[in-house]
DNA sequence: ATGCCGTGGAAACCACGA
């Protein structure tokens, strides 16, 4: 089965660009991220003529997160990350699908740093990382996946010392990602290509994706009972550069 | 060293992204 990530950047803006690939690739599950479309403006038609069943938590303007499903039953979906009432970012959506429980998550950018957008950052994380307990000790098959805007270590980025200052790179939120994998979630990509240079992310400027300047954020976490099934991991890369392309790359595992 | 590009929504610019 394969599973998918990929932060569309506008779907509508980039639906050609959506469909396209889930034409060629075909993904048995796949979560999105920067919809930025409100509940009701989200492209369910063009969706379901792909051959997807699909829940989403839509926001006007930004932000927005789905999972699709081909061909298998997904239930129990679920939007929304608890713990503060009062946050109205639609970032999360979890589904059951083939007895794994599917966390799409966009977690905060939280730049400019230090600041309360950073702040929010933090907080969002301190209420990610409580729900992931509970998935992990409820012993279900669970993944977290998405764009966690979040540089695990140097080598998931181009040029290090330019990011210190950055949000993605900040000890605070590289520490909690440290956490999670000491945990027992394991990150997949970077488990089956240890060593490597693996980008999800190019900007669009300065021809970012041409010199390969680009950064690891888009990430697949694993509880161990789905982790001991995974076969392969990687990323679309040749997508980013197909016209009208978000600024992510789809990302992918294979699990048995 | 830097939103240099791009999206969405409102208003012919602004907020936001990473």
């Amino acid at each position: 089965m394969r599973i998918a990530t990929y932060n569309v950047n506008g779907v509508n803006g980039h639906l050609p660009v959506l469909l396209r690939w889930l034409e060629e690739t075909k993904p048995d599950i796949v979560c999105l991220q920067e919809l930025k479309a409100p509940q009701e403006k989200f492209p369910e038609e063009a969706i379901a003529a792909a051959g997807y069943q699909a829940v989403w938590h839509g926001q006007k303007s930004w932000n927005g997160v789905a999972i699709l499903s081909r061909g298998h039953v997904m239930t129990e979906a679920q939007p929304g990350l608890p713990g503060d009432p009062d946050d109205v970012h639609s970032r999360y959506i979890e589904a059951t699908i083939e007895g794994m429980r599917i966390c799409c998550l966009y977690l905060p950018n939280g730049n400019p740093f230090p600041g309360p957008k950073y702040d929010y950052k933090l907080s969002w994380i301190k209420r990610l990382m409580l729900r992931a307990d509970e998935l992990l000790t409820s012993g279900q098959q669970v993944l977290l996946i998405g764009d966690f805007n979040i540089i695990p270590e140097d080598i998931d980025v181009y040029k290090p010392e330019r990011w210190v200052n950055d949000a993605l790179f900040q000890p605070g939120v590289r520490d909690a990602f440290k956490a999670l994998v000491a945990k027992g979630w394991t990150d997949a990509l970077r488990t089956l290509n240890p060593g490597e240079v693996v980008y999800t992310f190019w900007d669009y400027f300065r021809d970012a994706y041409g010199r390969n300047a680009g950064l690891r954020i888009d990430h697949f976490l694993m509880s161990p009972s789905v982790a001991g099934k995974l076969k392969a991991a990687g990323v679309d890369k040749h997508v980013r550069g197909w016209e009208k392309s978000s600024d992510h790359a789809p990302v992918w595992v294979e699990v048995e």
